[in-house]
DNA sequence: GTGAAAGCGCTAACAA
DNA sequence: TTGTTAGCGCTTTCAC
């Protein structure tokens, strides 16, 4: 691993050619140009010297740097890493790499994030956290760049989007509870500037109306413990009389939980709570949360798949389907159950 | 975000001047060459078509790729996330970017992703899963990149790194529980090819000897639940007469946790556990986990700032600390009580 | 204070 | 089958 680094011309002159030859040695497309025997001088070199090309030049030559932004809210939040490994997997399968960023959900440091990883000269562009209305997925739009948003979509339909399937989930989740015997129900939405709480809030109306239940509906600032315990107190305070809740996502169903235990209510005895997402060890929550499986890595390897097929040889971006939606199934853990008599 | 990227030579064109010009205008450091005027009129140009310097071009000039590798085993292991954020926080800041990859705890694959990052022209490396004799480690030192060891270190001295104080914390754990009345306490250990594994487990047989305990010590294979859970239920069937266990780190707890519960034994009733690292949502556990915490968040700054004094102008590798230890502190929740009687 | 020229390491016509 | 030539977009001496 020489820090002054090896270049072509210092392979070719050892082999005793020249630097194209090694190049087209070196890139299997061309590789069946050069004479075996001359091909395996070059191999020779290259061990010998321990070559390994720069990425950076060839990049700069090739206008494709094999490289892929991936920009989030926040890794921290448990919901993310297995999406980014499902890229990083299925794309480290095609040479690309990952350049990751934080947003933080500030819609200015998403702008400027684009803007480095667009500098960067990155092929396409996974975004983890668009909201329905984003300015700059339009821009990246207009701008023709390939792009494929993961977990949430955007009202403009020409964006490719790989998304659970939040209304099955959700219908899910209160066909569940109708059967439980729960009769009115709340729903602590996420915010409905986002895709996903604005479909599991629509599902959560229409499933509850289908039922016959009542349903009592607050909306959460944002998908945090924090914000789901504040909007969980209300709901609580103005609808007294619900029996079970389901909740925008499984950060906001600990919020709910942080809420009952502060109203001195306890899960399931009291109020029965599922979540949407099933987060990796959320099944060892006391109670363990009943909540919407979605397959993360699943979610995050559709995402790699797409944009790969935007960035394929042809560059067939038409051909390619503009929303994929991953299942889900219900997880029944221990807290829900049947309402208080 | 026009895609047909926007050059250095097309502003230069629209301003007026020279290329070199525009390059000198856009570079702080040389900015002042520059005529306020001319200046104006490049900035100007610059605004209108929206320029966006190409950072590959820019990187194969100065040899400075303004890019940073981060190799870790998993980043679906919560360890890592607020490690990998402390290190793009802080990167971030000086304008450099993260090229992420996993390793599965596979040296070979570490060998590969390492391979990858150098060929990307990464100005230098941060790694978070180093066995203590790591092979890779070696061949970088040697061949002087710079590089950034975090959470574990290697036997080699020359290796910059920065860890946690996993002797104080053992001992904190250890202190909790003699004061709390065990006399018999074992460790489930992680694998001592590691130096957190080593560490933690010498600290515990040295601890448990001053205050005159029984130590009984088992090794896990990996840091892992399952490995922690076969491991743990070795040491309960080996020595019946544990009241207590102190675990190699949070997951390997859990396991622990397993194993009590396949033995028909209750935490802490039967068995108190403490673990290590005080990871994301451990505290909401059944029962909440005591632990040793750590601010991983921390432990990628501080690698992120050793790195980044490596890369300085200067790049004064020499007068950089060779080890960093971060302070650690014993969290007391529900899983330590005294022994049953 | 600005322009000219060279070159970072690589690939891709085009010739030979 | 291999070499020659040019150039990706940028920075940086060196002249002027």
């Amino acid at each position: 691993m020489g820090r002054p680094s090896v270049t072509l011309r210092e392979v070719a002159e050892l082999a005793g050619v020249h630097p194209s030859t090694v190049s087209r040695t070196l890139s299997p497309e061309t590789r069946d140009l050069v004479n075996e025997e001359t091909a395996r001088r070059v191999d020779a070199a290259v061990a010998q010297l321990d070559y390994r090309p720069n990425r950076l030049a060839r990049g700069l030559k090739m206008r494709r740097s094999l490289t892929v932004g991936v920009v989030l809210p926040d890794l921290t939040n448990p919901f993310f890493p297995p999406v980014v490994r499902g890229i990083e997997d299925r794309l480290e399968a095609e040479g690309y790499t990952v350049l990751l960023t934080n947003t933080d959900g500030d819609a200015e440091r998403e702008q400027r994030s684009i803007g480095t990883l667009l500098g960067r000269q990155v092929d396409g562009l996974i975004l983890a956290a668009a909201t329905r209305t984003d300015a700059a997925v339009k821009e990246l739009l207009a701008g023709g760049t390939p792009l494929v948003l993961v977990n949430r979509r955007v009202d403009d339909p020409r964006a490719v989007a790989v998304v659970s399937d939040d209304r099955k989930g959700v219908r899910l989740a209160v066909d569940h509870l109708a059967q439980r015997g729960h009769r009115t129900i709340g729903h602590v939405a996420g915010p409905t500037s986002t895709s996903t709480g604005r479909a599991r809030r629509d599902s959560f109306r229409a499933a509850a109306r289908r039922h016959g239940l009542q349903a009592r509906v607050v909306v959460a600032e944002a998908f945090t413990e924090a914000a789901g315990a504040v909007a969980a107190a209300e709901l609580l305070r103005e609808h007294p009389d619900v029996t079970a809740i389901v909740a925008g996502n499984d950060l906001i169903a600990l919020g709910c939980l942080d809420a009952l235990a502060d109203a001195g209510l306890r899960c399931p005895a009291d109020v029965s709570l599922v979540g949407f997402n099933d987060m990796p060890f959320i099944d060892k929550l006391d109670p363990p949360l009943s909540t919407v499986h979605v397959s993360h890595y699943a979610l995050g390897e559709q995402a790699a798949a797409l944009l790969l097929e935007q960035l394929g040889p042809g560059g067939n971006r038409r051909a390619t389907p503009r929303l994929s939606v991953v299942d889900v199934s219900l997880v029944v853990r221990g807290s829900t159950a049947p309402p208080r008599a």
